[in-house]
DNA sequence: ATGAAAAATAATGCATATATTTTAATCGAT
DNA sequence: ATCGATTAAAATATATGCATTATTTTTCAT
């Protein structure tokens, strides 16, 4: 049994004029990201409506936002389950990632104000921080903000979309790195030589250590991966077992 | 007034076993890229309902569809509008794209099968007489496929959707090349480079000839939108003028 | 007892109805 | 005459109902 816990703050009706739809899906991509809703899962129009006491329509409809984003697969009559990865479609998000970070270093180092760096600079500190009390939650939340200063150091918005929407396809698998102390510091330490890259404005040293920074975290979901095939007799390819 | 013509064939209804609401994302899709919706115009649901003959539900799902294309903009309560794109936007899409391209012809180099190469070249030679021809539609068409012989020679299946979906975002600005005799003979000479440079497997020509590939198109683009500029006072920051 | 076929159950896809929000238009006041 | 407020009209957001499609279970025949 699935768990959905969270009943729609009630104040946020009207707290942001946005419909409960935008909520639902919302609240349905953190699940999937944090591990709530495990991949293979399947998510029934109206058991969420009973969950969330709503119709089904805004649950249709974040489900919908929620196929866009590719964290779900639509199957047509058959229903929206969450998507499971392949180890080939795996490595091709990562090498994707990979790939688009590489990209949008070397943009950075070329184009960052001094303002820009300096707050990359900030936010690589307070990361330090974070490693030394082996905070890995803090660390997750302030490495999304270090990539992200990243992105928007491009100074170009639609890359920035872009390298966010494919993130947030790898992130339920980039999140089990933090589960080990040791890639955290690992990690940090491959941020203070792209820091280190970014700030002379090395732009092909970013690049390429950005590209590593990326695959690294690859290596470790592919392994993880693989351990989890053994144990469970949930076949690889997406939806050959019963989802049930 | 809108012209949306088609009455959805009764043929393709299962056809292909997909929704109406697909076809209708389909068809707006390309009248958009066609420029018969032009950028800014607004979409309403019972009109589009009662053109197509169907109920509002699908064409809202058609609108969700859309949305999720970045073809068309969503204001909450205040309904959809097909995006209006001002030249600094127009720039980033143009980078994206180009940087986006120069990163499948860099591993399509690397990576393409000798089988998937001819291909490539067949349909160089094929696009060759179209040029000759002075057919700038047929061009259009099968400059797609060569394009998109290009990306799935990443092997990269997320790359190729990624690419996709900001080639989608292009589309409507792209277009107006094709217009150009003259563009067509050039566009068809870079694109000798670039197969030869595949061919021999030069990864750096490669990508630095595709980059510039689609750079050209965003010097053209831009020159043709800030003539338009001139003529009609609608302005170019978005949804700043009532759309109707 | 096993396999296939048919019927029943449940979920999706589409349509229609209701409510809330937005926009505009008109009336009144300064 | 212009600006503001109130009301009316229209569009979006949500709810509910109906029809179609898939799946599962049961039954019948081999």
């Amino acid at each position: 049994m699935i768990e959905l816990n969270q009943t729609l703050t009630p104040s946020s009706q009207h707290a942001e004029t946005v419909g409960i739809a935008q909520q639902l899906c919302q609240t349905l991509e953190d699940d999937i990201v944090k591990g709530k809703l495990p991949p293979g899962q399947r998510l029934e129009e109206p058991l969420l409506a009973k969950r969330f006491g709503v119709s089904r329509t805004p649950v249709r409809e974040a489900l919908q936002l929620l196929t866009a984003t590719e964290l779900a697969e639509k199957i047509p009559n058959r229903g929206v389950y969450v998507s499971l990865a392949t180890p080939e479609r795996l490595t091709a998000m990562f090498e994707s990632m990979a790939e688009l970070e590489g990209m949008c270093g070397r943009l950075a180092a070329k184009r960052m104000t001094s303002g820009e760096r300096h707050n990359l600079e900030k936010i690589h500190h307070e990361l330090a921080e974070t490693v030394r009390l082996g905070d890995s939650d803090s660390y997750e939340t302030l490495n999304r903000s270090f990539h992200n200063a990243l992105y928007r150091g491009t100074h170009n918005d639609v890359l920035v979309d872009v390298t966010l929407s494919v993130r947030r396809r790898v992130a339920p698998f980039r999140r089990v790195q933090f589960q080990s102390l040791a890639r955290l510091a690992s990690s940090h330490e491959e941020h203070q030589g792209i820091v280190d890259a970014i700030l002379r404005g090395d732009v092909k040293a970013a690049e390429d250590l950005l590209y590593g920074h990326i695959m690294a975290v690859h290596d470790i979901s592919q392994d993880y991966l693989s351990s989890l095939r053994q144990s469970p007799p949930e076949p690889a390819t997406a939806f050959s077992g019963t989802p049930a």
